[in-house]
RNA sequence: GGCGGUGUAGCUCAGUCGGUAGAGCAGGUGAAUCAUAAUCACUGGGUCCGGGGUUCGAGUCCCUGCACCGCCA
């Protein structure tokens, strides 16, 4: 039985970070996925938003001398503008300084303290201040945070802890029992050679009196929720937690992360809903990171990768696809610009926009514009191309059930190029000069306008305005974003009769100055 | 240091149960002219990281060395 809702969820980001082509990746990822379960005619709730809480965030806003509230509220507007720039189709933003994410945190502490998976404890340990964290004596490099490098104060205090560890034996056997739970699974594989050892219990909570810009802990006004408490609730929050109607949509169906925050999500996240007996997501997948000319990307390198100077430049459905086409979803991928023009030029230029442009061309010419019914097909001859295009919306399932977003993408590519050297073999330029020929001309284009119909669908997910764009210049009626497979995924669906309307070409080749 | 992974054509990578290697891109030649000089056809003799072993036969299994990467310490 297919599952008939899907929650899919970004990590919330860091509302202090400039977003960059990391955060775009992930939300981008997500957006396929969530359109492509829209496609299937499913109930899909796509949750993204930003993490607002912590030092850094207080102590930006201190810098500038406004109210920390003041502060994230003036920068979450890059996040949502992205987003807004990239096409995300998200049906919720979550903010966790918005009252019904505290509200949210508060009764979720509050289950796990009256369930006594809450103690108290003096803690001491080095701390550094810019990371938020405490290391062990043994962890520190010269004296120093090993993170970050810089030098760390020795403090000692009470804090709150979750009885994390008590559930280890749990996870790895939950881990062992669901292959699915954690993708790709060598990172199943580390989170299960991390459970290998003993498990610590997690300390939730900061004095106050040290950061203030936090969660109050609801048992205990004096101290702050940790943040990655605080931050991992909020796909309880969105669908409604504590509302009971939140199991509407809970437990997810998937959490894309980045391979930096898997643990967190496998380890903190799956043990703090065991303690309050919440069901687990059903896969968490950790993605890769993209690299700049090979090098890491970083602020003082200067190398960060603007999006929004990418989207300037190639458009947002180039840089969709350039993101999920060159890499497989899990590996590190490197970002070049003579990469991306050259995906753009050979792939949506060459390949997908000059299909397109030709067959427009030629029904113009030789159709005046207007599509014509198609003669009897030849089997041997038509056959191959229309079965492949009908095979498509399965092989980019298949491919997008495994997350394998660069597969599905190859599924449509080899669409097009089938499609390309089926009007190769045609010849319609040929065809188009014999009067006798009337027929088997307009079988010819109709089976390719069919065929790149059948792409436009099954690339809606990845690039909307492409597909939609192929749809109205076709002239087919409708819209591939909202169309589901069972309403436009059949070969018939294409009507023969419809007027083209050639518009501004598809990925006009970029010419150097 | 421990555990795991990777190393295949110029580049990026596929190679299922072992049978003497494939794709895309780039490059070369040609065809065609509907099209964004786009498309299509043809063109790939690479020690499958090195060395040993098992086998009739290994990129594909085992051992070992090297290089790189990830997680942990």
């Amino acid at each position: 039985m297919p599952s008939e809702r899907f929650f899919i969820t970004t990590p919330i980001y860091y509302v202090n970070d400039l977003p960059h082509i990391g955060h775009a990746y992930t939300t981008i990822a997500a957006d396929v996925l969530a359109r492509h379960h829209r496609q299937r005619g499913e109930r899909v709730f796509f949750l993204t938003g930003t993490d607002e809480h912590g030092q850094k965030v207080q102590q930006a806003a201190d810098r500038r001398g406004v109210p920390p509230q003041r502060h994230v509220d003036e920068l979450v507007v890059r996040f949502r503008d992205l987003w807004q720039q990239l096409d995300i189709s998200h049906d919720d933003f979550i903010r966790t300084t918005e009252p019904r994410h505290r509200q949210a945190v508060q009764r979720a502490l509050q289950a796990l303290y009256e369930r006594g998976e809450i103690y108290k404890a003096s803690y001491e340990g080095w701390y550094c201040l810019p990371d938020e964290r405490f290391w062990t004596e043994k962890e520190l490099v010269g004296g120093n945070c090993p993170e970050c490098g810089r030098p760390v104060e020795q403090v000692s205090e009470e804090n709150y802890f979750f009885k994390m560890g008590k559930y280890r034996d749990w996870l790895r056997a939950h881990i062992r029992e669901h292959p699915r739970f954690i993708l790709p699974e060598s990172r199943r594989n580390e989170i299960l050679g991390f459970l290998g050892r003993p498990l610590g219990d997690l300390c939730i909570s900061r004095p106050k009196n040290r950061l203030a810009w936090g969660i109050p802990l609801p048992f205990d006004p004096e101290y702050v929720t940790y943040v990655w408490c605080d931050a991992l609730v909020n796909y309880l929050t969105a669908p409604g937690y504590p509302d009971p109607a939140f199991t509407r949509w809970w437990p997810a169906d998937c959490h894309l992360v980045g391979k930096d925050i898997l643990t967190t999500h496998a380890i903190y996240w799956s043990t703090m809903l065991k303690a309050m007996e919440l069901p687990l997501p059903v896969t968490l997948f950790a993605h890769g990171w993209w690299t700049v000319k090979g090098e890491k990307m970083s602020k003082s390198r200067g190398n960060v990768v603007d999006p929004w100077a990418v989207i300037s430049e190639v458009g947002v459905d180039a840089f969709r696809y350039f993101l999920l086409r060159e890499v497989p979803f899990g590996l590190d991928g490197d970002y070049s610009r003579e990469a991306l023009l050259q995906r753009y030029h050979s792939d949506l230029a060459n390949d997908l926009g000059n299909l397109l442009g030709r067959l427009l061309t030629m029904v113009e010419k030789y159709q005046h514009g207007i599509l014509a019914p198609p003669g009897e097909p030849d089997a041997a001859f038509d056959g191959p191309l229309r079965r492949l295009a009908e095979g498509l919306a399965g092989q980019a399932r298949a491919a997008l059930d495994e997350f394998a977003f660069h597969r599905a993408l190859q599924a449509i590519w080899e669409v097009v190029g089938e499609a390309n050297r089926y009007v190769e073999r045609s010849a319609p330029w040929v065809l188009a000069k014999d009067p006798a020929q009337r027929g088997r001309l307009a079988t010819v284009l109709f089976t390719t306008a069919a065929a790149l119909r059948l792409v436009a669908v099954s690339l809606a997910p990845f690039l909307p305005r492409t597909a939609e764009a192929i749809w109205s210049q076709l002239g087919i009626e409708g819209s591939p974003l909202t169309a589901t497979l069972q309403s436009a995924g059949r070969w018939e669906d294409l009507r023969p009769g419809t007027r083209v309307l050639p518009g501004r070409q598809l990925f006009p080749r970029i010419v150097e100055q």
